[in-house]
DNA sequence: ACCTGAACACCGTTCAAGT
DNA sequence: ACCTGAACACCGTTCAAGT
């Protein structure tokens, strides 16, 4: 396929992140290669690093889009229902963009920057976009709570819904199968929601 | 140090399995090399495929020992408080087992097993263990419930347990502080078991 | 300017040969 | 019986040399 200069700087790269992304979906992290995306794209190796600093460079510019995508389906969630169904919706939203590919969510978990290297900012502001859509719609539900008690209760919900999703992919702690996730997602974020109104 | 037969084969089993987690305690499964596991004991890296299979073997033997692990500390939890003191116990030590090596403990959600490969029965069997423990504290909060109920509960609360040290360790997802998952465990736990008990 | 491909320092795993 | 170490088929990354 590719040949000298057959593809200009941005064909490339998107080249290169779609054979990355290709071999995460096909054998997770591990089935990851420098050498077999080159081969894929018809490049030599050394191409990858005239693109890309290294390969956490390429996994983080791919973790990034999973963010970004996951913003995206989280955006789509109609704001006219209750603040009950918008979380409701927020859970089953994210249950349904991260099963859609588990391999490829999964690298979020499996990925991890040498010891010492920090997530860049441009990362961290996709993340505080997605928390902030949950604390949005978490918000109205405890009109008389400060503004800690919503942070803390977005990230039990988020917490919660990453935790079944988790449990539902892993190999080695899968006490959840995949196609029960959703009810258990459903009935956490009620239970949650209805123990957080309860008058104590 | 070891040479040829100065170790017998039970000795030699255990000194693989300690260099393998010290390297994983060091740098995760990336930082595992059976290479530099057999560097470390002094023997040659074919003396490793006497005694395990193959890398995921070894692997999955420390993951079941992990697993016996948080049993054990699960056990500990006195049996004498109410059944919500029992849960919160229970999340307690999940947390406090897990957050003392969090890249020993994360090495259940990077591995993975070959496509095909099951998780083996023995292994299996230890998870059984670990789940029947959180169910047997939960049963008593939800005496006129089914036992797919109670079920239901003990995966969601385990899921939120799970799902709160996970995020507090990721790189990638970080939303919680690992000094704040302790809070957020609690109140998790108080908040889905009060919702429990709420009437409808 | 862009890309190659050899080079370097690594892997996991196997297996004939040694003691 | 147990262990070695060479061999094979791989890695990520760099960088002089080519066009």
């Amino acid at each position: 396929m590719g040949r000298r200069s057959s593809h200009t700087a941005e064909e490339l790269r998107e080249l290169i992140l779609e054979a990355a992304t290709s071999l995460i979906s096909e054998g997770g992290l591990a089935g990851l290669s420098a050498r077999e995306i080159a081969r894929r794209i018809g490049y030599s190796p050394g191409t990858l690093y005239n693109v890309f600093e290294n390969l956490d460079d390429l996994v983080l510019t791919i973790e990034g889009r999973l963010i970004d995508g996951l913003s995206a389906e989280l955006d789509k969630v109609p704001v006219n229902g209750s603040s009950d169904e918008q979380a409701l919706a927020l859970g089953r939203a994210y249950l349904k963009y991260t099963s859609e590919n588990p391999r490829l969510w999964n690298l979020i978990f499996e990925h991890h920057l040498p010891s010492g290297r920090e997530v860049p900012p441009w990362y961290q502001q996709k993340l505080d976009v997605v928390m902030q859509r949950v604390e949005d719609v978490v918000a109205p539900l405890m009109p008389d709570r400060s503004p800690e008690d919503v942070k803390r209760s977005a990230h039990v919900l988020w917490a919660g819904v990453h935790g079944i999703t988790s449990l539902a992919t892993a190999d080695k702690l899968a006490v959840v199968t995949s196609d029960g996730a959703g009810p258990l997602v459903d009935h956490m974020i009620t239970t949650y929601l209805a123990g957080l109104e309860k008058p104590e």
